[in-house]
RNA sequence: GCAGCAGUAGCUCAGUUGGUUAGAGCACUAGUUUGUGGAACUAGGGGUCGGUGGUUCGAAUCCACCCUGCUGUACCA
């Protein structure tokens, strides 16, 4: 016989399955953002995953380059993308609902997002991400609003206020600085601000070189630099470094004057700080002057939460993790769609991310505990079971329904298996208990209890076959009427 | 995209200076146990040695090209 070539269950690099407590945990940690959200006075919104790629495409990095980044194809009449992120189809809902909505507007939303990038440890294509934005007020009250939620949000998924910060800056800061400094070309803006974004990661002389002539990396690939002069350099490298000590109370006075835009961009920041100063999360919420975000769009308040304590792959080695979840004011992004001012700021959290952060957080393991399995002993008895004088398939039933109504996961197993293989199968599915009602238990009109998790323990202490099967109190015949009962001891 | 490293069973890997029929552990299936999960023992299934071409009497092993993956870097709305 010629063999069959077989297909590779393989997956699209950068998409996987998820499965099991994962999932339950994710799901709740839904749950639990949504209400938070609605608590805040926001309300719910989903668009589709395909939008017209114009709508979505005009922030592309690089004009160079369009499309690179995005899941998209031509239908009969536009070019259609999967969304990469849930802002820009926000902005796209806005500019054609503005008229019929409240000013301001307050939506949250969870969806996934797709990304055509290259992946990496911890960083998928297909991901969650959950985003609340306040659209159509200029007021610095939103922005305060919105980092106070994200705070408030994470120490509802199980965070204690000691495991996160959300470091704050203002765009117009930093540009006013760059202004100050006589850095006027757009190019070189955003490549300063892409530069320092990376001092995390490769430190202040990684961002010197990068502000400079250009650095080469461990590999020995070259990256290209902006060509800053040494002076201009060593200022922002001077300025980056204040950071929190800098805005503890009231701002520094050191840059005040060195351009309007500085200016203003303190007096927001300081309006910022003035609400979140008086809530719970005064210390979490801190100023940051290297906090930057790579993001294009952003014009004012911008955030960004860190994690405090370290995440580990796999193989138990600490990660470079990034944050969880950030945000900032766009003010000019809705008004693509629409004549009138839209100003905005929101938050997003990477729900995923979040989700490996969770796990490894001890009081986050959920258990993923089985149904109780109802064992079948005779192999076509439904067919067979006519005729007998006890009747096997309908207390099966009977059973089900009895514990299905209590509000016990249970089943019957389904398979075809033999008793050993359907108690494997239960094993496998972490169930708490077997049921066995065979033809003994019939004829007296009771059931077998098999207790699979005290059979678990005390397995770890059995050596030999004789003795595992002399454990035999972890098995008892109860009376039918009685087995809901005995099940929920179990439980 | 650029650079470095790597690809042998479902997974993790061993395979000597090129030499018989390519191995192990885990996982899977069955039996020892005809109605009982673990452990142990026994047996079994599973491989185009990433692909193509070349060198050679002989290639998993050496060479060339390609593909894929990992890591760094760039990009990341």
């Amino acid at each position: 016989m010629v063999k069959d070539k077989k297909l590779k269950p393989e997956l699209a690099s950068g998409f996987i399955d998820r499965k099991g407590n994962e999932l339950i945990l994710k799901d709740r940690l839904i749950e639990i953002i949504k209400r938070n959200f609605q608590l805040f006075g926001f309300e719910p919104l989903e668009t589709p995953g395909f939008e017209i790629s114009e709508n979505i495409g005009k922030f592309l990095p690089d004009e160079d380059r369009p499309m690179s980044g995005v899941f998209g194809f031509k239908d009969d009449k536009d070019w259609i993308s999967l969304r990469y992120d849930l802002t820009a189809p926000l902005a796209r809902y806005v500019g054609a609902n503005f008229n019929d909505l409240s000013k301001p507007f307050k939506r949250y939303q969870v969806g996934t997002v797709w990304r055509n990038e290259k992946p990496g440890p911890g960083r998928f294509r297909e991901f969650t991400q959950v985003d609340a934005d306040v659209v159509g007020t200029k007021n610095i009250l939103a922005d305060a609003e919105v980092a106070i939620l994200l705070a408030d949000t994470l120490v509802k998924c199980g965070l204690s206020k000691s495991d996160f910060i959300i470091r704050v800056n203002n765009r117009k800061c930093l540009t006013g600085i760059l202004e100050g400094l006589k850095i006027k070309n757009e190019k070189q803006i955003i490549n300063t601000i892409r530069a320092i974004d990376k001092k995390d990661r490769l430190g202040d002389e990684g961002v010197k070189s990068l502000l400079g002539k250009g650095r080469k990396d461990e590999s020995g690939d070259f990256t290209k630099g902006v060509g800053l002069d040494p002076k201009q350099i060593k200022e922002i490298i001077n300025y980056i470094n204040t950071d929190i000590e800098f805005f503890r109370e009231a701002p520094d006075a050191s840059y005040d004057g060195i351009s309007k835009l500085y200016d203003e961009g303190i007096k927001e920041l300081t309006n910022f700080f003035n609400n979140t100063r008086v809530s719970e999360f005064r210390d979490q919420i801190v100023y940051s002057s290297s906090l930057v975000r790579g993001i294009e769009y952003y014009t004012g308040t911008i955030f960004e939460a860190e994690l405090l304590f370290k995440v580990k792959n796999k193989k138990g080695l600490d990660i470079e993790f990034g944050s969880v979840g950030g945000g900032g004011r766009y003010d000019n992004l809705v008004s693509r769609f629409f004549k009138n001012d839209a100003p905005a700021t929101g938050i997003s959290i990477g729900l995923d991310r979040l989700l490996v952060a969770m796990q490894q957080k001890e009081n986050n393991n959920v258990e993923n505990i089985g149904p109780v399995v109802i064992c079948v002993f005779e192999k076509n008895q439904f067919l067979a079971s006519p005729g007998k004088d006890y009747d096997i398939t309908a207390p099966y039933y009977k059973i089900l329904s009895m514990l299905r109504s209590a509000g016990i996961k249970s089943e019957i197993y389904s398979g075809d298996g033999s008793i050993k293989a359907q108690m494997k199968y239960a094993d496998k599915r972490n169930s708490p208990a077997a049921i066995l009602y065979g033809e003994n238990e019939a004829k007296l009109g009771i059931v077998t209890i098999k207790n699979l998790k005290a059979g678990k323990e005390a397995s770890t202490k059995i050596q030999n076959r004789e003795d595992w099967r002399k454990n035999e109190n972890i098995q008892e015949t109860v009376k039918l009427e009685d087995l809901v009962n005995e099940i929920k001891k179990l439980l």
